[in-house]
Formats: C-alpha cells, structure tokens, sequence
DNA sequence: CCTTTCAATATGTATATACATAATCGCCAT
DNA sequence: ATGGCGATTATGTATATACATATTGAAAGG
C-alpha cells in the first residue's frame, strides 16, 4: 500500500523542509543515482542546499538512518548503505476481514472448548512456566458455504482469566483477545503441513492435501497470553508481504 | 530478536534522554497502565516531570507517533493508540545464511539458464509492459546432502543488463543481484502447493507432498527488476516473522 | 437559542546555539 | 619508518526560542 505513497510526487509547497529533505534523499538512493557506499553531503552540504539549519538536516539524516538507508559515521560522513537482509512487512488480518474482502459472507463456528489444567504439550506451545489452568478452543471460520480455516487455540487463564466464562459461540477469540489484552510482542511461525485425517475433515478436503499453517504465540508485558494455530487449505490462502523501505 | 530489546532494562547512565522517555513511554503502554484510549501527559507535564525541554519531549513523542503506538491531536493531547491490525516484520534471509544457521554446509547449482525475449508469461510474473528480454534461471540450494530449496527466476535485463553475462555458475542470483541493485519495493506471496513432477525430482521428495512456496516480485525505481520462487520441502522450511511495537 | 467570532491551548516545525563524542589526519619524536 | 598524541572534523544530543496551525471552549451578537 505505501508502495504508492513513496513515490509521491512533491506538489510542493504545503510540503514540510524536513519531508522534502528527506524524500529528496531517499529518491536519489532509491534510483540509484547514489549507490551504496555513496558518501552523501556533509549535513553543512545539505545545510547550504536546502537553506536551513543543522538541525532539520540532522533529523532528516537520523531518520533515513533509523530507517536503514544510510550508515552515519562520526567525523567520516554518511553513507548510502547496501541492503542487508530482506525485511517485509507482513499483516495479519483478522479472518473475517479476509473472507470479506473476498466478496464472500463471513461465517464462524465453534467447534470445540475445554478447560483444564496445562499439558506439558500446553506448556511447549504457549512457553509457560507453571502449570496454571488454559483453555483449549477449536473453532472453524467459513467462506461462503465452504470452510476457510481452521483454529485451534489455547488460551492462558492465568493472563486472561475472564475468558474462563465465555462461551465463544458468537464472537470468535481472535477479537475478543485484541478487544481486552494490549498485546506487546507476537511470534509468527508459517509452514506447509499435508492435511492430517482430523484437518481434512474439518476443512473438506482430502488427506494429505497441502495446508498452509500460520502459528502465532502472544504476549502481553511479559506474560503468555495465546497459542493460535490456523490451517488454510492450499488454495483457499496466500499471505502477501509487502517491502518498502521506511520513508518516516 | 527485537523482542529483547524491547525489555531492556536501563541499566541506565549512559542512555540518552531521548530514548528514556521512550520506553518509559511504550513500556506503560504496552504492560496496559495506560489502556488505548488513555490521555497521556501533555508535553510541558512531560517536560516537568523528566526535566527537559520541550523539544526533547515532542521528539520522542512523535517518533512513538510514527510507530504508531499513540495518536497526536492538537490542542487535545496525545491518546493511547487501539492495536489496529497485527503486522509483523518477516525477514527474508539470503538462503545461503538459513542453511549455515542450521549448522550444515551450503551448497548452490545453476540447473538451466535461458535468455529469450518475455513470453505473456513472463510479463505477467514481472508486471511488465514491453517484451524486453529476460534471462530466466533455475536453481537448487543444499543443506548438507539434501536439496534445501528450489530457485526459478526471472530478471528484466532492461533493468539489469549486466546479467546477461553473467553465468551465476559461481555465485547465486539472489546475492549477485542485491549486491548490485538498489530495490526499492518487494512484494512476497507465501503458499502452500503440492509438489509436482519437477519439483519433486528437484527436492527429493514425493509428488504431491507439501511444499512452501516464497515468491518475492523486486522493483528498483519504479522498474520490475526480478521475480524469484523458492520452494521449500515441507519439513526443511518454516518462516518466521515477530511482531515487536516499534521503539525507533 | 443558535450561530459567529475570538482567544486559549497543544502540537508542528524551524532556528541558533552549545557542548559531547568518536574517528581520522598529520605532526612530531623516537 | 613508526608509534603515539593532539588538533580537527562530522555527527549526537540537548537547550531556549519563535512562530505556525488546528481545535476547542467560551463569549458576543443576532
């Protein structure tokens, strides 16, 4: 979606210095025109070429370096840098939003609730210490008639403890968590898996058929909060990621 | 790895201001003292309480603003921000640097190499308009003994014409490119397939098993540059993306 | 009572200035 | 030559200040 915006053109007069400062930069690194290892002008350059102070020419600066395009050195200057690793932004939309955007009516089931004290297996999933009480859900979300996904959760009592009297008949647990819990990290874990007989069945296909699963751990200051598996059928999902490098 | 960061405790002298306020910030954020939604302190209460400009303060505040984690109003103050949709940051490792991490020795073969003129095919895979000439490439990475993942590409020569003379006998594409070209955009699509007849000859395994499929289309300044599919076997292979509130 | 207007307020952006810090260059003595 | 040392330089961080701008709340006027 950014991918749009980067290439903004300056209309131009509205625009702050410091925007133009920095869109400027990141143009001519972008183009090519400076390659990496590039020495870009002294911040006292830009200074001179923009006309302003050091100062909105060091935040422009600091920033493009936050945003991994150039590498300040002290006393040496600033340097176009050469990509290092690939990082693509990846967004995880709530299911329904998904279905939605396919044009397809949206449609969630519960399937299955436990509660009980944590497994060992529990423990494993949810990187949890002791074996305090979690809730075992299994759900199916649908794209029209068809099933979409597959979810299967568990959820930490002892971090959530007003989930113990939900049902989740009507509200699936992936908005109801994000309406209470403030999550502060989540791991992602995606890989292709062959459709187990307990999978195809839940999602209508045969066994063996290729699943993409999409395997999310979260925490919330600290504390395990959720271990969510979903199981896509091949066709049904694709994850898309999107690169852009960060214009501030 | 940025979930460590995150915690860091300021051990504390030699850290800036700037970055105190910072984490004191989004730590009471994200441990949800301050619930979405929370007004939190005006800048000149802010610049009581740690002793400091104005200016230091603002920095810090619109940079949490950027990340996202508040939202800024004039003359109303600055508001705890409602998580909006999981993103994650998913990094895309050269293959070579996945397989040493597993502690096996990396091996590359260039399988087949063609240049031609873009087939409708190949337009489509690289969004591009003219039927310019393309080079198309397939490879195999190694783990150790074992096929690791299947490479098949495509580079737009009128965006890259030094590769047509580059065999990439030596040197895989992936590097040999981005030593070269400064991307500005990638777009990556993660599947889930069966594995057909060449695939599977290819990886060593059986038709019809899961595979995870990475496809990442680069541009460079507005031109299409290259689109790579990577097939991994199902069990060699799961990607994994964090979620981390960004703390600049 | 409703609307218009205006002043107060919090943030947005920019400046000039100051001193700290890290890295490099060149001088000098060995 | 060479090894150490201080001066120079570019960036890093912070301050005080100024004015712009959006938005709210209250006063003034119809």
């Amino acid at each position: 979606m950014s991918t749009i915006e980067a290439v903004d053109v300056d209309v131009g007069e509205s625009v702050s210095l410091h925007q133009r400062i920095l869109s400027d930069i990141s143009e001519r690194i972008l183009s090519g025109a400076w390659a990496p290892g590039h020495r870009i002008p002294f911040e006292h350059e830009l200074t001179a070429e923009y006309k302003c102070s050091r100062m909105t020419v060091n935040k422009a600066l600091s920033q493009l370096a936050k945003a991994g395009l150039i590498e300040r050195r002290r006393r040496s200057g600033s340097f176009v840098r050469r990509p290092q690793s690939q990082a693509a932004v990846l967004e995880i939309h709530d299911i329904r939003i998904e279905v939605e955007a396919l044009g397809l009516p949206y449609r969630y089931e519960r399937v299955a609730r436990h509660k009980r004290r944590s497994s060992a297996e529990d423990r494993a999933l949810l990187e949890l210490d002791s074996n305090g009480p979690v809730l075992a859900l299994e759900c199916r979300h649908f794209a029209g008639k068809r099933p979409f996904a597959h979810e299967q959760r568990l959820i930490n009592l002892a971090a959530v403890a007003e989930a113990a009297d939900e049902e989740f008949h009507a509200i699936a647990p992936g908005p109801w968590l994000i309406a209470r819990v403030p999550w502060s990290a989540a791991e992602h874990r995606i890989r292709a898996v062959a459709a187990d007989r307990h999978i195809a069945a839940a999602l209508d296909i045969e066994p063996g058929a290729p699943c993409l699963v999409v395997e999310r751990r979260t925490w919330s200051a600290e504390h395990p909060v959720t271990h969510v598996r979903f199981t896509y059928a091949a066709e049904s999902h694709a994850l898309v990621a999107r690169f852009t490098p960060s214009q501030g």
